[in-house]
DNA sequence: AGCTATTCATAATT
DNA sequence: TAATTATGAATAGCT
């Protein structure tokens, strides 16, 4: 480092000690931060002070679901309290976790979707904004179904109304054929009419 | 750095990205070390690769008290695993099968294209991955579309038809409807048929 | 993995 | 406490 090599044991002096925590942990959480991002690793950091004062990072999601990883990556058994208490709980837990990270990896894809701009946004814009997005998404679709969907269903109304319609007229037609032949026999052979009258009055 | 001024985003090079991740994990690790060792602070440092490996770091301790140490700061409450047990039951087994329903929607799909399990995936083949479901929802919803528009393409060829064939038959009954005219007089006056006939003879 | 040319981080100082 | 600067460390691009 700076006009002068460090020792690596405790600072002594107080005023320095607090100095060179103050900078070497942002310097420390930077390099975390910059390792997550150019290679894509998850990254977790605690940082207890001297006086017990917590400083932390988590590059991805939250600490607390790093920690769950964490405790799933076979390290850390969780101290069951609780004897009985054992028997349903890490397989639901373990089945949680596993499909939750699933979800996650497709859903990292959504984010890689913006591009350029993904990286220069925070953890937390890029979960409000895929939310929003998905929302936005699921209402165009939503907008866009019921449109369709509205249009069938008054070519339905229109198509049932017609068929009614060409039904009715249809009758009409087949009412009136008869008396229609009835006419155009009249109207082609006029004579045989009092022929017909003969008849009635037998 | 060296040779080069870094660009803080995602290395694309796969080899590059791995060598990186080497050099600046350890470097991370060491300057956690520096920094509890010289201003005598308790750290923790999680690392998840983008291949899922964990390295860790734990300077004081193990992790696990560290963890624990963490929970207590304030942050993490854990739920209370002792009394309530029976309360995050109905809700774990729900939250379960939908996350279940959700994945099994998304990797059918995804088997059907790769045969291959999310999780098990690299970065960059989740990279392709993503194009493709790029084109596979875009030819999911394509085909929504086409099946929508033919329905409704089908149904303004149905309401043309039954239009045209109701002018048809509409036309046929205003046709019809003289001659009707004429046949409902010949039927209600017979009589004056050969009234008509004589008529016609003069 | 090992080697430099560079850039970065930071200790000392103001 | 913040800014400056000289210097040691870290490391990107090559082999």
């Amino acid at each position: 480092m700076a006009r002068g090599k460090v020792q690596l044991k405790r600072i002594e002096n107080q005023v320095h000690r607090q100095v060179t925590f103050c900078k070497r942990r942002a310097g420390l959480l930077k390099k975390a931060k910059e390792l997550s991002v150019l290679c894509d690793a998850e990254i977790g950091v605690f940082i207890f002070s001297a006086h017990g004062k917590l400083y932390e990072l988590a590059t991805k999601g939250t600490m607390k679901g790093l920690i769950e990883r964490y405790m799933n990556s076979g390290r850390g058994a969780q101290p069951e309290p609780a004897a009985v208490e054992t028997q349903p709980d890490p397989d639901t837990k373990e089945e949680i976790n596993m499909l939750k990270h699933e979800i996650e990896v497709l859903q990292k894809g959504l984010r890689y979707m913006f591009g350029a701009r993904a990286e220069e946004m925070s953890l937390d814009e890029l979960l409000v904004l895929e939310k929003h997005l998905e929302i936005w998404i699921y209402q165009i679709r939503s907008t866009k179904m019921d449109i369709l969907l509205k249009e069938i269903q008054q070519l339905r109304n229109k198509e049932e109304i017609l068929t009614a319609a060409n039904q009715h007229l249809h009758d009409k037609v087949e009412e009136n054929a008869e008396i229609t032949n009835l006419a155009t026999m009249i109207t082609n052979f006029p004579q045989p009419l009092t022929i017909q009258n003969e008849i009635f009055q037998y």
